[in-house]
DNA sequence: GTGATGAATTTTGTATTCAAAATTCTTAAT
DNA sequence: ATTAAGAATTTTGAATACAAAATTCATCAC
């Protein structure tokens, strides 16, 4: 540390975005995860005196963390009333898919450009493992999060944040309310393997397109569906 | 009121979601105003004491206000060190066009189904009157008045919740910082009126590929802007 | 027994307070 | 004169405190 790069005084942007963990974003995943896993009740109530508690914090950093899931969907906050957890009925996640039907091939998109041809090599070895699993809880959790995983490193790639921000309360809500696939296994592999397919030749086009089918069958798989699952 | 329609009492959602505004939403308002009408020099630090005394309101609501506005990417908050209006830079603003290039359509697309012959033929009178409009600072305002309310009634129309919050931040970001439209009057009347006939025809392909190509027009001619405006 | 009225309790919304961290300013040394 | 070190100040992060609103509970009238 010989050079001591003298940071910018005032009116400017630091540099570097610094990851100073606070209380709030530390508050904010923990409740966040307890919401996606269903930890709570969907339509109950949520007394902040009680949660807070029951994390050892205050009820200062606890309500920032709320406004948030609030502002994200998760939550519905009933000023002088209450804040409840949401409960999404079917119209409201094919609206949900609605959105991630037009953001998806987007992302795919952006992301076919820049995706290195070891990592498409990766995710194809991934996909084509999962596609022999045998159908146990365990290699169920397994999918849902490869699934998960690959969504999102899409939108990494695609290097766009206000994509990247749209995308994030969409793709939660759908994990915190899509507890099944609704189709099988092996077409949600197959479409995924498409995707890479052409994303491996970075064919931005065809990615998209590919994405696009696949997100619009399980869009139609949904409509199809009984209201609750 | 000799009805007392009783709420629903415990762990459920009450029916209706009440405006009770509290300080929050008020401030939060407020400041974003603010922001979007330059009142603040780009980059400048944001000490919330003072804020807080400007507004005549205590640094809490305050703090949940400019969370709020630091999630949608008006303001860059950086723990321990402060809060700092964003600037946004010409590949910024690019980025947000690829994402309503994607999502605006969406809402022509469902919005389509939704205009009634009225409000069309209101709209088309609203936007060839604004071609006949001499070139003031007066009827500039007035131009990017209608343009916003026009989007934004199209997601309204659209009736997906989930569209409107991922397009909330994204409009507010283009208005903030797109202080001048990129290309000529004309160009972007013509472009409108052409959504608006395939709007009035109920066309949900056509009004989303008349929208599509609004917005793409757009971007283009943002990719061949100087740095800044 | 049913329903309404009002008191008691709970819970939220906001202000205030205090400690920890960062910045600025001052002073001293080379 | 320039730099470095340390003290003073500012500002943020988080807890606590308090008032206003809403809910619950108990009592009483019919």
């Amino acid at each position: 540390m010989t050079t001591p790069t003298r940071q910018p005084t005032s009116d400017t942007l630091p540099i570097r975005p610094i990851l100073h963990e606070n209380l709030d974003d530390k508050i904010y995943a923990s409740v966040r995860d307890m919401l996606v896993s269903g930890q709570f009740a969907p339509g109950s109530r949520i007394v902040q005196e009680d949660l807070a508690a029951s994390l050892g914090v205050s009820r200062t950093p606890l309500i920032n963390a709320l406004k948030r899931l609030a502002q994200e969907g998760l939550l519905e906050w009933i000023p002088r009333r209450g804040i409840f957890v949401r409960q999404l009925d079917l119209a409201e996640l094919i609206s949900l898919f609605e959105v991630r039907e037009c953001l998806e091939p987007l992302a795919a998109e952006l992301a076919a450009p820049r995706v290195t041809p070891a990592e498409a090599a990766e995710m194809q070895a991934q996909w084509q493992a999962m596609d022999a699993l045998p159908d146990t809880d365990e290699s169920h959790r397994a999918f849902v999060d490869l699934d998960r995983r690959f969504h999102w490193r899409l939108i990494e790639l695609a290097g766009n944040p206000y994509l990247a921000s749209a995308m994030g309360p969409v793709n939660m809500l759908a994990a915190a309310y899509l507890h099944g696939t609704p189709r099988p296994w092996s077409d949600t592999v197959s479409d995924h393997l498409a995707v890479i397919e052409a994303l491996s030749r970075g064919d931005a086009a065809a990615s998209g397109e590919a994405m696009r089918r696949h997100i619009s069958q399980s869009l139609e798989a949904l409509r199809l569906e009984s209201p609750v699952s």
